[in-house]
DNA sequence: GACAGATGTTCTGTCGCTCAGACGATCTGT
DNA sequence: ACAGATCGTCTGAGCGACAGAACATCTGTC
């Protein structure tokens, strides 16, 4: 169900079993699921995972919740402004560095996360309809192992290393 | 290995689970890593995926492309424009609609794809290097699936449907 | 204690990218 | 033959991201 589509019929193509591809469909329909379920939300889907560390997490630092969101720091600035307005979180001064500070979600963020989870919740089982209950248990685990491990030796980069250790073996100075 | 990281030692976060964190955090570094192999390539990451179906595929239309992509029709106009002034691909006469242009690829198109993929296999598999070989082909066959039952049930939208079935239940007008 | 350098947050300016809309050319149906 | 839809292209406006500077504060060393 939900995957019988008759008309248009899509014609075979080459990318099934590209990585890059198959993320991006899947990355940019969820974007577009998420971003209807918060439209309301200051931030959008990015509001809601802000959310969702200062509810369940222990307070981070606006950095520190920056570098775990791969978001620039200079845009959680202005993310975390919304949501203060909207009185979903609040900036506490942190008592052992007082350059930073601290977000803490407030009793009507926490209200308002619940609500938008639910949705979410709905929405997300949709997006993986092709798969069987199983199959979506699985991809989500995996895909929490990759996500654990990547942004564990994240440090940023780390990818351009390997590259170069592959090295740009051809096409070197040429642009193609 | 790759993923011991004693520095910093990451706290513990509530997004694991969370559908949208692991598919932004593995997308995101799949970006960056293939935006550092196909550095040179006009496009960049996207670039790629257009190479690749004019190489593998029946030749599309730049619509088609563009819809399979994700990409803007206009926004393939000159993705394809840089692509066919570095002689990788060509745009050939619809001979059943003169409207429309088929992609193929050229000679050196493909010599650069075959270039490109082995690079970019080398660091995909990086990428997934918290995974052992067997969930590595699960989670690629988990996203194919995905990926191609969202592809085929995409024409646009048919989200906000769901959201509407779904119901905005609550906080409804007050913007939080 | 005094200092240099590093870090957290914010502000400013700039850049690139994306999308909406209009246009001409062409196809399709009536 | 005509109306409406579609393909590719171009233009303009707007949004978002990043670099850099500024200020406050922390950390280490002397």
């Amino acid at each position: 169900m939900g995957v019988s589509v008759p008309a248009t019929s899509v014609p075979p193509n080459s990318l099934g079993g590209d990585l890059g591809w198959t993320l991006g469909v899947l990355f940019r329909a969820y974007l577009k699921a998420a971003d209807a379920v918060t439209a309301e939300l200051p931030g959008g889907p990015r509001g809601r995972q802000i959310l969702t560390c200062a509810v369940r997490d222990e307070p981070r630092s606006q950095s520190a919740l920056a570098q775990l969101l791969g978001v620039d720091r200079t845009v959680m600035t202005y993310l975390l402004d919304d949501l203060v307005d909207a009185g979903l979180v609040e900036r506490r001064p942190d008592p052992s560095d007082r350059r930073s500070r601290l977000i803490v979600a407030t009793e009507h963020g926490r209200a308002v996360l619940d609500n938008l989870d639910h949705r979410l919740g709905q929405v997300e089982e949709h997006l993986l309809g092709g798969l069987d209950d199983d199959e979506r248990d699985r991809l989500r685990t995996l895909l929490q192992h990759v996500a654990t491990s990547i942004n564990a030796a994240d440090p940023v980069s780390d990818t351009c290393e390997v590259v170069q250790d592959i090295g740009v073996t051809s096409a070197r100075k040429h642009p193609y």
